[in-house]
DNA sequence: ATTTCATTTTTTCTCGAGATTTACACTTGA
DNA sequence: TCAAGTGTAAATCTCGAGAAAAAATGAAAT
């Protein structure tokens, strides 16, 4: 599995070994944050200055990010930055609902204290940033969105199945983009701490039903978000 | 998505386009085949000779074969074949066993009469090939396989989710490795045309709950044959 | 015999330049 | 005005060589 996708909120990352690796995620964090927009043309010889690393260098990231599905390959064609859609993304949506509420059925049935105290931890510093955010604190939606990630990862992180984790941690990734644009001009108000207050308070009970129907809702809602946005937004933005 | 993954029986793959393309396609075939054996080591100077192409070349094939998971790089350490093991197909199993059987049931709600002409056709040409088997021809497991392939393809093609065809596509290309073992020194004797039959059936009945019960039997007795196997059979072969 | 350390060998990683292909602008002709 | 074709510019693809890192070898010491 690609663990350079694993990141955890306190274990910190290892250092990329590499420049491909380097460059990989850079590349990575600009296209979920929307720098290099859906659809864009990605050509090698002019991210070379900017990413300061050489073109076969950044032939190799560009490819591993294929694997996230965050780049498109077309041979003898180049790079693209993957485009978006609605209808991408009421896929993405589905699909992970699938997958992530079967992984926290396995995770509830399976998880034992430890992952019980990582659960609990992961959910206070959530509520922590939720708390700042609220607060109108500057810069913290970075450490929201992280820890964000972080307790979705805690909750089901004592599923067995390496592989459903695996498709999950994609899926989450193709949705982060997409939710960068809802939280921003959010048309409907949600009260997502109450949401992940319920999830959270049916996971540690134990109550795999009322769990896995709260996330499901949970995960739609922001389908829900996206849906009532301008549908115009997601055209014309994308390069040629 | 990656497309270079989509191989129809029919319409056969486009000609790939460039070298690394080539690479890519004869190293996976080598892979799934097992001319590599899972945890091998795959030094690009010694492959370069073999596949003639250049280093650099080289690497992105493998590259893009971590997008299959079928090679595992880490950074400055090179690549690998990725390794096997019986709680990787059970994971593998499972997990194909939701996503196959939830793209079965849209297949089956969505899909129209055409989906249904492609899915009696791939049916027909996959109950030759299993005659042709059953009379001992030479050379036609190959073509057994590709149009086994084929035949669970048709049968989720009218799914609406890429995302889940995606995933779907990923999972059977790993568990063909694994197939490839138990076919031949097959312990128990399966009647896998019955099997194809009654799947069949009742997809063209549209009985999507006997549909989906039958293809999770079909996938999970597999499982039950590598189960069988000596338990030492995925040990030692794996080099270093 | 085993561990430690330095040296050598192998392998991976990285870069820039040349060859091939694609994209684009322009001209020509209907 | 539009279509087709031509030539130029740009981008991609590909390779081999040098730099950096890891693995292997062997010598010395406990």
């Amino acid at each position: 599995m690609n663990d350079a996708n694993v990141l955890a909120e306190t274990g910190e990352m290892q250092e990329p070994k590499t420049l491909v690796e380097a460059a990989y995620k850079q590349l990575r964090r600009d296209i979920i944050e929307g720098v290099h927009v859906p659809g864009e043309k990605l050509r090698v010889e002019h991210l070379r200055e900017h990413y300061d690393v050489g073109a076969g260098t950044l032939r190799e990231a560009l490819l591993l990010l294929v694997t996230d599905a965050l780049v498109v390959a077309q041979g003898q064609r180049g790079f693209r930055v993957a485009p978006i859609s609605v209808a991408d993304f009421e896929d993405i949506t589905r699909t992970r609902v699938l997958l992530e509420t079967e992984a926290l059925r396995q995770s509830i049935s399976r998880g034992n204290d430890e992952w019980e105290a990582s659960v609990v931890a992961a959910f206070h510093r959530l509520s922590r940033a939720e708390q700042k955010l609220a607060d109108h604190d500057a810069g913290t939606t970075e450490e929201w969105e992280r820890r964000n990630r972080a307790f979705h990862e805690a909750l089901i992180a004592a599923c067995p199945s390496r592989w459903i984790r695996h498709f999950q941690t994609i899926l989450y990734q193709q949705s982060e983009r997409y939710r960068r644009i809802s939280l921003f001009r959010q048309p409907i108000a949600r009260d997502i701490h109450a949401e992940h207050q319920a999830l959270f308070d049916a996971t540690i009970a134990r109550d795999v039903t009322r769990a896995s129907s709260i996330l499901t809702e949970h995960i739609l809602r922001t389908l829900d978000a996206i849906k009532r946005m301008p549908p115009d937004f997601f055209n014309g933005k994308q390069n040629h």
